[in-house]
DNA sequence: CCGCTCGTGTCACTCGGTGTCAAGATGCTG
DNA sequence: CAGCATCTTGACACCGAGTGACACGAGCGG
């Protein structure tokens, strides 16, 4: 019995030392500066060895960048759900609106990253690429929810790429505003901007 | 009094130390691919020491994106250089089609580079910064042109951004493409998709 | 000719990241 | 419970990127 939280014992362990680890590395990271901070500092931190972090985490920037990981296929997935009648605009305002959301929703912790993240040049880059899968993802999605060949229709990859435009300046202005301002609300202007184009060139 | 090449023989000979080393990473990277190569075996191939290496370059990526180096300025400064009446869509499209003209230009070595950026997830990290440097850029010298207030409007960091994947989707489809297809027709008709969204949203 | 600066090579070092191995904990089976 | 397979961990050695310190030699002005 005791089955309170799911999985076997070595499970549990596990992910008790994941969580020791990533509590140990953002608020190292945070105080000192990513640059600052050695894996050894965090690894002893968080009661491992420096050989342990990693096999935990891919690398320094791993630990932080780690929270993005789900939001790409978020993204992709509610697409896929959104009427294939809908406008593009609507389907993917709403889309990109998921991760928006969480954010929104723990918004103390998410905003201590995002601006970790917006603010160091190495994770930001991780961010990035991140982004550049969303991309490829959500142009995959839209090519196929369209009847498009991505490898010859333009419109895929640039409704994809205005899509996540649209996302970045949002978060980065909701970081700037150390969190003040509605995401959802954002993101609602944001599309009032990019919409025409995304819809008046269905039918190209 | 042979001033041939500008500079006295001091840059004379710095500049050649540079050319051999890119020109040796170029080669070796290109072939054994860029995990596959240590920086002390490019500096040894251009015959000077590992430390020398880093005299020239920060780091292994900047070897090969230091090629974009110029472009994010330069699309700034076309982009100055066009009237303030002109459409938004048209004056961004001039602007970014600066380094896209440089690409078909020498198509040759470009498109080598390209490929190897783009294939490379390091390098095509690197290639992300500097299109994030280059967005900001962009944003700023638009916020000027029309006059807004970008802590406050989200049109000037959008049409960037749309500007930027525009660019990106371009570079992508013409490296996919082998060079086979015409960049400046590539961009045409990107921003025939993304055009209706830079100009019907100026007057908000 | 002297001293100056500047570019370079050498050395030593830190840190991120990986392969390997031995030891311990866990979990399954009889 | 005994025994065996599996998984996790720590310790250690190792590689490559990147940096700091210093000594050496070439070019150049006095």
């Amino acid at each position: 019995m005791s089955t309170r939280t799911e999985g076997s014992l070595a499970q549990r362990k596990r992910q008790l030392v994941a969580n020791e680890l990533t509590e140990a590395a953002l608020q190292l990271l945070a105080t000192k500066g990513f640059d600052a901070v050695t894996i050894d500092e965090i690894a002893t931190e968080a009661g491992v060895s420096k050989r342990t972090f990693f096999r935990y985490f891919a690398s320094k920037e791993d630990v932080v960048v780690q929270f993005l990981a789900g939001m790409g296929a978020g993204i992709r997935a509610e697409l896929a759900t959104r009427a294939a009648r809908e406008l593009p605009s609507t389907a993917l305002r709403h889309a990109v609106s998921v991760p928006l959301a969480e954010c929104a929703g723990h918004a103390d912790r998410a905003l201590r990253v995002v601006q970790l993240i917006l603010g160091t040049p190495a994770l930001n880059a991780r961010f990035l690429e991140h982004q550049a899968q969303w991309r490829d993802d959500l142009t995959a999605e839209l090519a196929q929810r369209l009847g498009l060949d991505p490898a010859t229709d333009l419109y895929p990859p640039l409704a994809a790429g205005m899509t996540l435009t649209a996302f970045d300046s949002v978060l980065r202005r909701w970081s700037a505003g150390d969190g003040g301002e509605d995401p959802a609300e954002l993101i609602r202007r944001a599309f009032e901007v990019i919409g025409p184009a995304l819809d008046t060139a269905v039918r190209r």
